[in-house]
DNA sequence: TACAGACTTAGAGCGCGCTCTAAGTCAAGC
DNA sequence: GCTTGACTTAGAGCGCGCTCTAAGTCTGTA
C-alpha cells in the first residue's frame, strides 16, 4: 500500500465514477496524477480538494472547457490569481442571470398553475385577468 | 397568400430555427401544424402562444420528452387540466431546487473570488478563516 | 412564364459530457 | 503461487437537443 488514494476511492468519497475521473484528467481538469510503480492512480489530497471546487463549477453550469481554463491558470502557479479571480468573476454573473431567468419563468409558470387550479383554460381566456397577465408576460423576451 | 404564419416569420418572430420549429413538430412538442395545399405550414395563433409557453419550459431546464408528455395533455382536452397542473407543479420544485443549488454554490464561488482578490493562497491556508469555511462549504455533499 | 427564394422531406452530423467496452495488468488475501 | 477484484489504456458508444444537408417543390413578383 502506498500513500494516496485510488480512484475507487476517490470515486467512493466524491461520488464520482472513475470512468469520469479518468475523463476529467484526460480533459485536464486535473493535472496527470501521480502513478504508483504499475501504473496505478494515487490521488493526494490536493487533487481531492481540487476536484471538489471543480465539481461545484460544473453543478453551475460550467463547461468543461472553461473549467479546463481554469484548472490550467491553477496549475501555473500564484502569479495567475488575478486572472484566476476574472474567470470566476465572469462566471459569477452568468449563474446571477441564470437564477434571475428561472426565477423570471417562475413566474410564468406559477401563473399557468393557478390557472389550472382554477379550472380556467388558460389560451383561451380573453375576459380573464390572469390570463391576460400570463399573454403579457410570455410575449416579452424571456 | 393564406391565413397563418409560415415557418419563417414564426422563427422570427419568437427567435428559434425553422429547423427547430420543424423538430419540435416532429418531437410531438406542437400538434401537426395545418398545411396549404401546396404542403407548406401555416402557424395559428394558438400554435404560437403554445411555443411561446414550451420555449420557457425548455429555458427553466424541461427534458423535451416531459414537454411532450405535458404538449400530449394540453392537446387532449380540459379533462387533463388536473394532469397538466400536476405535472408543472412537480416541474416548479424542480426549478426552484435548482434555484437553490446554484444559490448554494454561488457561496462557493464567492468564498473562492474573495481569497483570489486577498491574494491568499486558497488550496493551501491553513490558518486563515476564510480557508477554513471554503473547505467546510466544500466537504459538504453539494 | 420564368425566376428567386423560402419552403418541403428524410436523414445525417455535431458538440457536449459522460459512460461503457475490450483486453489486459496489478496487488491484497488465502 | 493463485485467485479475485480493482486497476490500466485506447477508443467506441450514447442520450440530448439541436443543426445541417441534399434534393426537390412551392409561390410571390417581374
Amino acid at each position: 500500500m502506498q500513500e494516496g488514494l485510488t480512484i475507487g476511492e476517490v470515486s467512493g468519497k466524491l461520488g464520482m465514477s472513475s470512468h469520469t475521473l479518468r475523463y476529467y484528467e484526460r480533459a485536464g481538469l486535473l493535472r496527470p496524477i501521480p502513478r504508483t510503480e504499475g501504473g496505478i492512480r494515487r490521488y493526494q489530497e490536493q487533487d481531492v480538494e481540487m476536484l471538489r471546487f471543480l465539481a461545484r463549477l460544473r453543478l453551475m453550469g460550467m463547461p468543461i472547457h472553461q473549467i479546463r481554463e481554469y484548472a490550467e491558470l491553477a496549475r501555473s502557479g500564484r502569479d495567475t490569481f488575478e486572472a484566476r479571480g476574472e474567470l470566476l468573476t465572469k462566471h459569477r454573473s452568468e449563474v446571477i442571470a441564470r437564477i434571475e431567468e428561472l426565477q423570471r419563468n417562475l413566474e410564468v409558470l406559477d401563473l399557468k398553475i393557478e390557472m389550472y387550479s382554477r379550472g380556467c383554460t388558460p389560451l383561451s381566456a380573453p375576459g380573464d385577468p390572469c390570463a391576460e397577465k400570463l399573454r403579457g408576460l410570455l410575449e416579452r423576451k424571456n
